[in-house]
DNA sequence: CAGACATAGCGTATTTTATACGTTAACCTC
DNA sequence: GAGGTTAACGTATAAAATACGCTATGTCTG
């Protein structure tokens, strides 16, 4: 990190779970440190260990916009992982202490995770300076250390705040979309089908989505309409949801 | 805390947000350090700072266990507090100093939520041996260090958890209880209120809860039938919910 | 340039769930 | 035994979810 002045915490570190969407599919934002010869030649989650002093949080703000270039994104805790055997191959540990400097026994480390649109995302940036790309998750078996458990922890709770957050959708998606993208990031994400013409109909009693004078280009079939996210609409008319599953 | 051996480290910590219901109102357990000369004379949350190369899961359950006398209650991980001022005033930085016997800069805690059924709890060895004692929720308007903000998370998380998964409020009550107790409990949790007959119609429905041939003495009016929850039932019958919100 | 094809987009019928509220039952206290 | 209080059952209406038929409008192919 370029962040300098104090020294590292060797027991906090910040991992950021990444997520983006292309239109059909959930993406996930992952570091390729091929090349290094102490590491394990795994694909691995962006994140760093903290320095002393420094809030996690704004930590982990760093740490994307080192990575991506972008501020203000949407960043948000999703767990801590504590397990005293979470480092527990003898190169993790070899490539932790060379890269910080630092010797380190175990390691808490508190994920994050962020949503992007891609199509504000620096891809070059990202690639050039961190040998980072996005990944087709449903691609992903396996991650460096327990990334892949973190990763898991990330869906899961994406899952869950999609039910009643949508907002969480539309972070995903560019400013302008079909309301077939929008059923597309529920289904990716959720892993459920949805009627299409029912869904559009909960859609269509939606405040926040307004449709635009303008419509899809060089598709083989009709074009449709599309619309953009109102934020303002959205948090003035969502009404209070009272109700509880038994 | 009775363990020994390693170290402490002086930057992670473990705080435990523990909820408990009288049948009426949800009730917190706090611990009074009243008589220390160095602390600041509030109420606090139960935690400790986490040995080295130990769980924080586990520190956590320890936590629990010396502070409760309990085994296997239900402890969930709830957020991670790194704020770099949670440690501002100069009093706390010296009580934990002193009682760790350690140097702190910034402690990350990961705080955790526990939901204990009060009539297993073991009052006087909590009152005798840590000052600890249930407080009315509502009636809680300051804490120590940043302790009401997570107690307030834990309020949140608590309130999100017991829409989806009424398993939450189960783990609150005794063996026995009355369908107004349940209801009791989700009034107390969300904080809305629901008509009495609607509210046992949707319960009837739930499978999961056994009528006993038992009912309620000395009440100056019905007496109420009581019920059990039926563990088994609840994970075997529980439907998937495929269902979100616009 | 006609017809195939694919998704957009509108509509209707049915079932399920939520909400509102009337009424009787069983216990206690005085 | 009258009055107070909550339990317990029932009915009627409104709202939401679900299932599915059908037309519209673009591109692609022969």
């Amino acid at each position: 990190m370029s962040d300098s002045g104090t020294q590292y915490n060797p027991s906090i570190s910040v991992d950021c779970v990444v997520f983006g969407f292309d239109g059909k599919n959930l993406k996930i934002l992952l570091i390729d440190q091929n090349g290094d010869s102490l590491n394990n030649s795994k694909l691995k989650l962006p994140g760093s260990l903290v320095r002393k002093n420094r809030d996690l949080d704004e930590y982990a703000d760093l740490v994307l916009k080192e990575l991506t270039g972008l501020d203000n994104v949407f960043l948000r805790q999703l767990y801590t992982f504590g397990s005293a055997d979470r480092i527990s191959l003898k190169r993790d540990r070899e490539w932790i202490e060379k890269t910080y400097s630092v010797s380190i026994r175990r390691i808490v480390s508190t994920a994050y995770y962020s949503l992007i649109k891609i199509d504000h995302s620096n891809e070059e940036l990202m690639e050039r300076s961190h040998n980072a790309r996005w990944y087709d998750v449903s691609s992903i078996t396996t991650l460096a250390l327990d990334h892949y458990k973190i990763m898991q922890k990330g869906l899961d709770v994406l899952r869950q705040e999609l039910r009643f957050n949508p907002i969480i959708g539309f972070e995903l998606l560019p400013e302008k979309f079909s309301l077939r993208n929008v059923q597309n990031i529920y289904e990716a994400i959720t892993g459920n089908k949805y009627d299409n013409r029912n869904f559009r109909k909960k859609l269509g009693q939606a405040k926040y989505l307004t449709p635009l004078n303008e419509k899809q280009k060089g598709v083989a079939h009709k074009p449709a309409v599309l619309y953009s996210f109102d934020k303002e609409k959205y948090f003035n008319t969502r009404k209070e949801i009272n109700l509880f599953y038994i």
